[in-house]
DNA sequence: CATGAATGAGATTTCATTCAT
DNA sequence: GATGAATGAAATCTCATTCAT
């Protein structure tokens, strides 16, 4: 009875196997997380990414490209997997909010290069693929605002100042990405658990 | 009955004037914050700084060392103003808490570009440099984790993940200084009381 | 009574078609003509000639190969023209004269670009290369200095120096193809005209 | 009594010293005019004029500022002589129209290459480039223009067609750059008496 | 400190050419 | 012949830094 065009397994959003970047992104998101995009050369990506510098030429056509096609990737992941949450999610704005502020945390801590890059790099951007960029990450910051808004309206949430919150509680969340370590201490259950409990207390759930 | 080397007029750690850093830093500043350390040329600082190139050299030895004075400077206000608000302060956890989050909230608002550089670009230190860097603000994040225990300690504040919750706050004050606008529509004061709100909320205060 | 190979209808060497070079040559000739031999890529006359790089690699070899066949091909025809201009002209020098400038300037206007590139692009050849080219422009500028001469031994010109005046002759009809346009103010037949009366005049013809 | 700002020496136009380019616009002259402009690396040029890349760099910001420079200073330089040459003569349209053109070809003879170079890398210059440079290009032309109507208004030139004859005749004179040799077998006093008989036919003097 | 000249190293990008399919 | 991938060599240009004056 599904009809939807794509069905996609449960929990999918939850699901973070080794990212499946074509290797010159990958490279690129590795040297671009270490040093940064000015502080990368074309030279060290191609050859991270086992290539001629002219090899990484023909299939990326400039360094900006790289830059774009990374961060347009997981935007779009990030998006598709808040998505995705949302969707399998509860009514309530209680259970919404959880969902996306999982999937964020989730996101930073599985594709923390990705995600740290693409938030530090905006200002690498030229100026119409910055654009396209923050239209994105807009996106997300809004599908959260909505929410908190809703919540209080129904009276879910407590908070004076819901774009605040919202606000604050995205950037909690985004900065995770920068001290998370897969080999830290806390597991990325534990890390959700605990910066959830902050993050519903931030709209002042209950 | 003043017994300190020095003894500072009350309250100075909430005024900021215009920067006082000596005007090649002043010209780093702006620039790093503009397009990073490594996308800024240093004849793009001289030129700022209204010095010549080697003018430039006479005074700081290497791109590498505009880097180091300027953060070591802006650590250094930071703390200062850290631990001048904390002398001020009641003898509470909480109040000491409230203490050190505002003297964040308007040093990443008043010192927007500073407290920016500084956080960003710490990868572009030298091994060595960055060392100290990060002793400074590891020392700036031991003063609220000391204080968020003691509020647990003392039962002040209920959060259950001390740590977790004091980095959270810290998180949420850094980027401050990535979407605060002095012509935007919140005063300082402002966002000092909504973000308040949500830090004590954040380490369970009440 | 026609014994010639080929007998080709009289007045052929004043008709100009388009042009019958093969696609890739006449994309070269048009690349060449715009950015110069050095300014054009491979590519861009592979995409004009609507061919892969490698497919038009499969009918020459290499760029130098398409710069020789065209000038080859550019210098044979003008000479062939020449050639059949004098077989139909008359038999005094005068008569001769007239059509071997003509039918340099028709050449000059209707294959301005051929005419132009191939005397442009001469140092852009391999040394064996140009020495071929320099021998056909050489054979084509003999055939004018040779009637110069018998002009002036039959007292029909009356030049003190007719080399100088047949190589400032042959000069100006070569100019013609870096100003003459098509939709120009003067058709080919009223150039002709004015040249030739300039050019019958440089010799002192009369 | 002389009262011109500048009076200078009589027949200072027929004077040809060795050129006093600046040397890396001697060195990029002497490059341009063996390979062409895009044929010419910048590293060529540093070589020929004892420079390092960068130290070229010092001086002209780009291969284009090299190009430009050159073609301008030539242009100038040659108007300079044709209008000296010009204030010197006499007043009929014979001796102007004989002034101009003498100092046409001195220039081509004695500034072979400069000559060469500006008037064959027009293509090679950025659109505002090449404007500039078409504008003295056209003054220069006009001069000439100017005179041979005039010849002809007074009836000192019989020509029916005063501006192709003006054309040509510059035609011709530019061409002697790329023939004429200082080791040929023609004195420079030599190619004037001659190419300026040949003018004056083209023009119809007498 | 300013000016001006200089440079080794290295940046991004392009080119002609080749080969496997 | 087209497609796609690849590359050594070389192109233009920039950078941090230095030195003489």
């Amino acid at each position: 009875m599904e009809t939807r065009e794509e069905a996609v397994e449960p929990g999918t959003w939850r699901q973070y196997g080794p990212s499946t970047l074509p290797k010159p992104l990958e490279a690129a998101l590795e040297a671009f997380a270490e040093r940064g995009y000015d502080g990368t050369s074309i030279r060290e990506v191609a050859a991270r990414a086992g290539l001629s510098v002219p090899g990484l030429y023909h299939h990326y056509p400039s360094k900006q490209a790289l830059l774009v096609s990374l961060t347009t990737l997981v935007m779009r992941d990030l998006l598709d997997r808040s998505r995705q949450a949302l969707e399998e999610a509860g009514p309530t704005p209680s259970e919404r909010f959880d969902a996306v502020v999982e999937s964020l945390l989730r996101y930073h801590m599985f594709r923390r290069n990705q995600a740290f890059v693409a938030s530090t790099e905006m200002r690498s951007m030229e100026p119409d693929n910055r654009k396209a960029y923050i239209a994105l990450r807009d996106e997300q910051q809004r599908m959260l605002d909505e929410i908190v808004r809703d919540g209080v309206a129904s009276g879910e949430f407590g908070t004076e100042f819901p774009e605040d919150a919202s606000r604050a509680v995205t950037t909690m969340c985004v900065a995770v990405a920068s001290w998370y370590r897969p080999d830290g201490p806390l597991s990325p259950d534990e890390v959700v658990r605990r910066y959830l409990a902050i993050a519903r207390c931030a709209v002042g759930a209950r």
